[in-house]
DNA sequence: CTTTAAAATTGAGTCAATTTAGCTTTCGTG
DNA sequence: CACGAAAGCTAAATTGACTCAATTTTAAAG
């Protein structure tokens, strides 16, 4: 079954994707060429295209992995979350944000973004929004599980609550990435800021 | 002081940007290639660059106008809102929205966020930033003056309410226009929902 | 061990944005 | 009016993503 074009395959998607995620990081995304990946992969450019659709798709694999992870740690606090909402919310969005430049720098998420909204209906751009999604209905179910556990009113609309959660830290991270200045815990505090607003306004009683 | 130079360059620029804006609108912003938007305006494409930076600021040019319209719209509804939170959150939500595919279809709205995400740094990205600025501004006086109208509990927050407001409004526009499917009702009637939760969460009393 | 077809690779070529080098026109001045 | 400089134009060159026809490699059959 694993013959030798299979293991030689996924061999050489690795080395590339490598050599994407090294070069995406050491001169930033514009500035590495596809010829300049797959000289480092050792293949020519031709062979990137036969792997990923175009070098897009080279930064959503990457994305990708960010984003998995991050939803597995969210999982955790969803199951088991903080019985204090303005807590419970400070905890999800710093597991979000605390993970968000380990493997991609902002230079990469800007360009992720916004090739997620040049073209949505490509393999990137439903990949990238269905990551979104993903993690907008994790919000949402933090939201619910404190609303079915009391801590929520029990009038509080928890779906739109949960977007709007999760609308919010998506903004402002957009904003936060397009800021080269602007510190993650810069970010964090104001996106607290928000949030301590908000849990006071669901509050049961 | 207006000589034949000044009059042949404000005369090529407008030519050029409503080459552009006619051909983005007819053909979509990417099959408008700079030579045809030259050539329709009947100059080179290097003139083009004389212009604009490049081919997305023809875009921000054309965004400029169609935010400036809005903004207009929204200042007289901040100086004599609503007496009503969630008509008042309504009310400035559709001048915002109603206007937005006036000058601009959902394809030309995807590049222009896209190019500001991309390249916070350019003559567009800070235009864009800016602009996105002054509608943020705006609807966070429409808070504040409900506040001081006694309409919002005074222990609200706002400011960051005003930022909420925004940044969700912001981002399910970011959505709609990444799906050529929804309509602008659908739109609405979605924003409206959260905007109800919002409103009902901050009421006074 | 050939043969053969499918799968994969290659790199030269295409296309469109942007840059550049050099020419042309306009302007201010004597 | 003639001149030099500045401004602005154009065509051609450059760049880098992406395509594709030709070539090479692999797996499987005889």
């Amino acid at each position: 079954m694993v013959g030798l074009r299979a293991k030689q395959k996924a061999d050489r998607e690795q080395r590339i994707l490598e050599a994407a995620a090294r070069l995406f990081r050491e001169v930033g995304y514009e500035r590495a060429t596809v010829e300049a990946i797959a000289g480092s992969a050792e293949v020519s450019s031709g062979t990137v295209y036969n792997y990923y659709e175009n070098k897009g798709d080279l930064l959503v694999a990457i994305v990708a992995m960010e984003v998995n992870e991050v939803l597995n740690a969210g999982e955790a606090l969803v199951a088991a979350p903080p019985r204090n909402v303005e807590r419970a919310l400070f905890d999800l969005m710093s597991i979000y944000l605390d993970h968000s430049l380990v493997y991609l720098s902002k230079e990469m998420w800007r360009h992720a973004m916004a090739i997620s909204t040049q073209r949505p209906e490509t393999r990137f751009g439903r990949v990238y929004a269905g990551l979104d999604q993903r993690l907008a209905a994790q919000v949402r179910r933090l939201i619910e599980r404190l609303c079915s556990d009391g801590l929520v009113g029990a009038e509080v609309d928890a779906r739109a609550v949960g977007e709007m959660f999760f609308n919010n830290l998506n903004m402002m991270f957009t904003v936060f990435v397009k800021d080269e200045r602007q510190s993650l815990e810069g970010l964090k505090t104001a996106v607290a800021r928000q949030n301590r607003t908000l849990a006071r306004a669901i509050l049961a009683g």
